[in-house]
DNA sequence: GTAGGGTTAG
């Protein structure tokens, strides 16, 4: 995408292959001898040194607060908000930098009821104040916080630079580049970060054309500005040209403002494409001192983002040996640091490392108990999730999708229903998330009236992705209603993916259509849809249901031969089923004594019901004896196999039938509840 | 003490 942008910027351009390199080389020289501006940080405060002054109460003293502020904001930094709020609590005097020390605190734990409080408390307030409250807003997700912030940025008396630039900021995360625009062009004094604010915002809403304009505009150009368009080029697979590009301004631009964070961004490049080695020798050439004093940002050395995009690329990577090391190195960790190790063991499985991390951390945020509620779930230790879950101070989105989520893969679908239902009541608005994990439910349920209602939901909320699109086939097809699900795989045009074809053939498969199941097969082959081992089983199942014998027996041998998928255990049962119905039991039985797996309950069944269907006792006894001693407590293989006796006459061997369940102590209704109770 | 780089989900 970016040699297509690229390629559009420069004129003259024809030969795509030729321009690969060329004009992005050609372009990144130009970036890089940008002449070094003064700190832009003397630029604003010039520009808004009235707005930034404070008010009156500051004058009072400020060094006799001093020593308690900073112990404020230390605690906040490294997590332990309950005890800044006592210390803030405990303070006779309180100038606004407390005040707004502990707003920070709850502004960056997202919590703006308790920071809206303090807020609406303080005595007075001065910009920093109001800034943080927009900050704040703006980072939670959704439109309803952002028209919150804009609502502060209205009404607050002296807006500064930070003030303008949050604000662009936030609505460039949430995609309204429009107003974002609108305000950076009404904007009284622009510093480099409304650049590269508008630069990340380009290219998350992908419009990497108006990114690279914007940053070729930029006056002062540091390295978060390049940070923004090498994360863009890495979003856009461009992760070597990135690198390149780094490395030239890193030895070009000596000095350059804020460079570590272009290098830190390169980090997490390289770990999201899984190049640890490469990661790893960045961060090691990021020199490191020991001394935590106040940060340069001229002076290029490792920073806590440095060592956290590191020790997140081994997490990514599985390497949590690794990461464990780096992360006990560490002289001062914050939240996020915690929280990607904490998140590395969830994904290790590790709960008792994950715990012990959890009760370690000074105070753990809502993303970390997410984590853990997560990692149970995952589990299926759903009550010990559901602990962590109602325990947690503050609940998000996510928290609510990681139990919801967790209910559904472990078949408590009730459990899942109750939690959506709950949530609503809750004020919690239902994501992609949300309704895919219920439309599963759904699924699971077999519970249309519930799958309609979500869909509904869906059209009303979100727009619907592929996943969630193939959710609700799937959804349709399972609780009956072939045509809904015909309707959204139509409408899906060409969003279409393997998924949904598997979905779909599937479908058709379950409900006897065979002919449209091939159909749409045949044109899923001719649309260059490569099929997996998945679309041949609903193919095969077609064809069982069709009895296309030689049709299934084809479509066995070109998986193999002209798509090279090794057949599973599943395709082996299918064609058991299709030739052994066909009457061809000996050949299915030479079949499932040739696979190269042992037989399963699928593959012994399909041969009994062949047997059932075409009266051969002998070879029903086989499978039904094979069938038994892989499902003891099974009624099912005795009923068919004495109704088989039954029906040829063969008294003496359905009574011996008979007691040997009496032996076993098989009861035709022992079966019945076992299914039932699996689904309640 | 505030804005631009790094965390959780199908």
């Amino acid at each position: 995408m970016t040699n297509v942008v690229i390629r559009r910027l420069i004129p003259g351009n024809a030969n795509g292959l030729v321009y690969r390199l060329m004009p992005q080389a050609r372009l990144f020289l130009r970036l890089i001898t940008v002449p070094i501006y003064p700190n832009h940080a003397s630029l604003q405060s010039s520009c808004f040194a009235s707005a930034s002054k404070p008010t009156s109460s500051a004058d009072v003293k400020d060094a006799d607060f001093f020593p308690l502020n900073k112990r404020i904001s230390h605690l906040i930094r490294t997590g332990r908000i309950e005890q800044a709020r006592e210390a803030f609590d405990k303070m006779k005097q309180r100038n606004i930098v407390t005040w707004n020390s502990m707003i920070n605190g709850y502004v960056k734990r997202r919590e703006m009821a308790k920071a809206r409080k303090l807020f609406d408390e303080m005595p007075e307030r001065d910009v920093v104040s109001w800034n943080l409250m927009i900050s704040g807003y703006i980072s939670c997700r959704g439109s309803r916080y952002v028209e919150e912030g804009r609502m502060l940025f209205d009404r607050m008396p002296v807006r500064d630079c930070v003030s303008w630039n949050t604000m662009i900021s936030g609505y460039a995360k949430n995609g309204r580049m429009v107003e974002a625009l609108k305000l950076f062009d009404s904007m009284p004094e622009r510093s480099v970060v409304s650049w590269n604010a508008m630069v990340t915002g380009f290219l998350q809403n992908g419009d990497v054309v108006r990114a690279i304009e914007f940053f070729e505009r930029i006056p002062q150009r540091d390295g978060a500005s390049l940070s923004a368009l090498v994360s863009g080029l890495i979003q856009n697979g461009e992760l070597d040209e990135a690198a390149r590009i780094v490395h030239e301004c890193g030895k070009r631009d000596e000095g350059m403002e804020d460079l570590v964070h272009a290098y830190n961004t390169l980090i997490a490049g390289y770990g999201q494409r899984g190049r640890v080695g490469e990661a790893r020798r960045l961060f090691d050439q990021i020199p490191y001192c020991h001394e935590m004093g106040k940060e340069d940002s001229r002076r290029f050395e490792r920073n806590i983002v440095s060592w956290n995009s590191m020790i997140m690329c081994y997490v990514k990577t599985g390497n949590i040996v690794c990461a464990r090391e780096l992360f006990d190195q560490m002289i001062e960790r914050d939240t996020f640091s915690w929280n990607t190790m904490i998140s590395g063991y969830v994904h290790m499985s590790d709960m008792e490392e994950a715990a012990n991390l959890f009760c370690r951390m000074p105070n753990p945020d809502t993303l970390s108990w997410n984590s853990m509620i997560l990692g149970y779930a995952q589990l299926g230790r759903l009550k010990l999730a559901h602990d962590f879950f109602e325990r947690m101070p503050q609940k998000s989105l996510v928290s609510w999708n990681s139990m919801i989520a967790g209910c559904e893969k472990n078949e408590d679908f009730i459990g899942a229903v109750k939690l959506f239902s709950q949530m609503q009541l809750e004020g919690e608005k239902p994501d992609r998330h949300t309704l895919s994990s219920v439309l599963s439910v759904s699924t699971g349920l077999v519970d249309l009236h519930l799958g309609m209602q979500i869909h509904q939901l869906v059209t009303k909320t979100v727009v619907a992705d592929s996943p969630i699109n193939n959710s609700l086939i799937t959804m349709y097809s399972r609780c009956g209603a072939i045509k809904e699900a015909q309707t959204v795989f139509d409408e899906m045009k060409l969003q279409k993916d393997v998924i949904s074809w598997n979905a779909m053939i599937g479908g058709y498969a379950s409900h006897g259509f065979a002919a449209e199941a091939l159909e749409l097969f045949n044109l899923m082959k001719t649309l260059k849809v490569r099929p997996t081992y998945i679309t041949f089983i609903a193919v095969l199942n077609a064809c069982a249901h069709a009895g296309l014998v030689e049709e299934g027996r084809s479509q066995f041998k070109s998986m193999i031969s002209e798509f090279g998928i090794e057949p599973r255990i599943e395709h082996y049962a299918s064609l058991v089923d299709i030739i052994g119905r066909h009457g061809h039991l000996e050949e299915a039985k030479d079949l499932i004594i040739s696979m190269p797996f042992k037989p399963d309950k699928a593959v012994w069944g399909a041969l009994l019901g062949a047997c059932r269907v075409h009266n051969n006792v002998k070879l029903a006894k086989v499978a039904a004896e094979a069938l038994t001693s892989l499902e003891p407590e099974s009624s099912a293989p005795y009923v068919l196999l004495y109704n088989m006796y039954a029906d040829a006459g063969l008294w003496d061997e359905a009574a011996a039938v008979r007691s040997l369940m009496d032996e076993n102590k098989i009861t035709k209704h022992s079966a019945y509840s076992r299914v039932n109770s699996s689904h309640c």
